[in-house]
DNA sequence: GTCATCATGTAAGCCGTTACATGATTGC
DNA sequence: GCAATCATGTAACGGCTTACATGATGAC
């Protein structure tokens, strides 16, 4: 879970712990949220198994990484921009790159059909799909549809409960359809997107040069 | 949380572990979960602590307390009716029951101010929320609803995310305001049912009278 | 010189899980 | 007798949190 939110965004540029955090939170605090007690250890976990390697101070690396970090005050951004030009120091400032390793780490975790696909997890997943390839993704989706159709299908629509938690169970249950009516619309999407791939040969460049770096399906296809 | 469930279930009547984990998932199964492994050392833990207390075999009460467990099919509903007539034996089923100490302590977890409202645990209090006096109930709707509308706050529109994460974002966030929107819903409910209260005294009957049992508001006004 | 922010880490603990061990009862 | 279900428990571990410790740097 961890281990996949932090290859994830360090396969978009080398990063220190901080920052990582601070973008885990930023743009994925709906999905990924975490504590530096957990993500210093495992920086420290994923660098003693190959995963990442820490860079010696090239930080120019950081300086081009984030050119907009978007919502700061007029105080604050001048402030940081006032950081970047001055640059240096700010204490030793770890900072990592994932390795091959950890690529293949990555894609392990990606795909894996593995056991725990709760929401966050599934969520987090999917916001990396773009490392998948497009029969993977489907997969992924279709896999996740399946477990929240049988979800519905356990919930015993109580009558006997007091109206309280029954408002709870209902309003859950709306949630789940709701998710279930979303996948319906990714899946749709990625059919589309397949079919369009296929028939249309190498044409509409839109879908696949989406970013400079990390060509699409680089997570290989299982399934 | 755990407790939270266990003693919430055991003030409608006295069951034995493995019941009460089988309405757990049954009924709040979209809410709470639970295993085995964790669910008796709770109870143990609940029977040290005194909140909850073991029946000597008085088995009758479990009997009374399931007349109705509604979806079986039509063999085992058989196979229970022959069990409950032939009763006793079945291993040892050790019986709890809530303590006056367990009430309190119920109350206490139910509308503690505290720190952990996700929605998990809000869901479960909430199911609860028939235990709790109406300003009360006002309060913690009205602090979960402060929660989201700053979660909703903190989301940065994030334009420079892929698709896939975009999505995934655009999903939570929808997912959360319509958790808003039912919260205003719940409040807007609450607040009714409270001045109906005031203004037309002592009538209208249907809305406090819900079940037998556990006289509204047992677990005392905070704030 | 002190405070806020950036930055990295460690230690203790919470809350839950899976996997395992045991045993009674009933159906076939 | 054998398998399934009911029933209770233990042990080991996982993943994350809070709280704490440390230190550099820039703003005022």
């Amino acid at each position: 879970m961890l281990d996949l939110a932090i290859l994830g965004l360090l396969k978009e540029g080398p990063l220190h712990g901080y920052e990582i955090r601070r973008r885990l939170r930023a743009q994925l605090g709906m999905v990924a949220n975490v504590s530096f007690g957990s993500l210093y250890p495992a920086l420290a976990r994923l660098e003693a198994a190959g995963d990442v390697e820490a860079l010696a101070s090239e930080d120019d690396e950081l300086t081009t990484a984030l050119p907009s970090t978007g919502s700061l005050s007029g105080e604050r951004a001048a402030q940081r921009a006032k950081r970047l030009v001055g640059a240096r120091g700010r204490r030793s400032r770890k900072v990592y790159r994932v390795t091959d390793a950890g690529t293949a780490h990555f894609a392990t975790l990606l795909n894996a059909s593995s056991g725990t696909d709760d929401s966050r997890s599934f969520g987090l997943r999917w916001s990396f799909a773009r490392h998948l390839a497009p029969s993977s993704r489907l997969a992924l989706l279709e896999r996740r549809r399946a477990q929240l159709v049988q979800r519905l299908g356990e919930t015993t629509d109580s009558e006997l409960l007091d109206p309280y938690a029954r408002s709870v169970v209902k309003h859950a249950a709306d949630g789940v359809a709701s998710d279930i009516a979303w996948l319906d619309d990714l899946i749709e999407a990625e059919r589309t997107s397949m079919s369009d791939m296929s028939t249309s040969d190498r044409i509409a460049p839109s879908a696949s040069a989406a970013r400079g770096a990390n060509s699409p399906a680089d997570a290989g296809a299982n399934n």
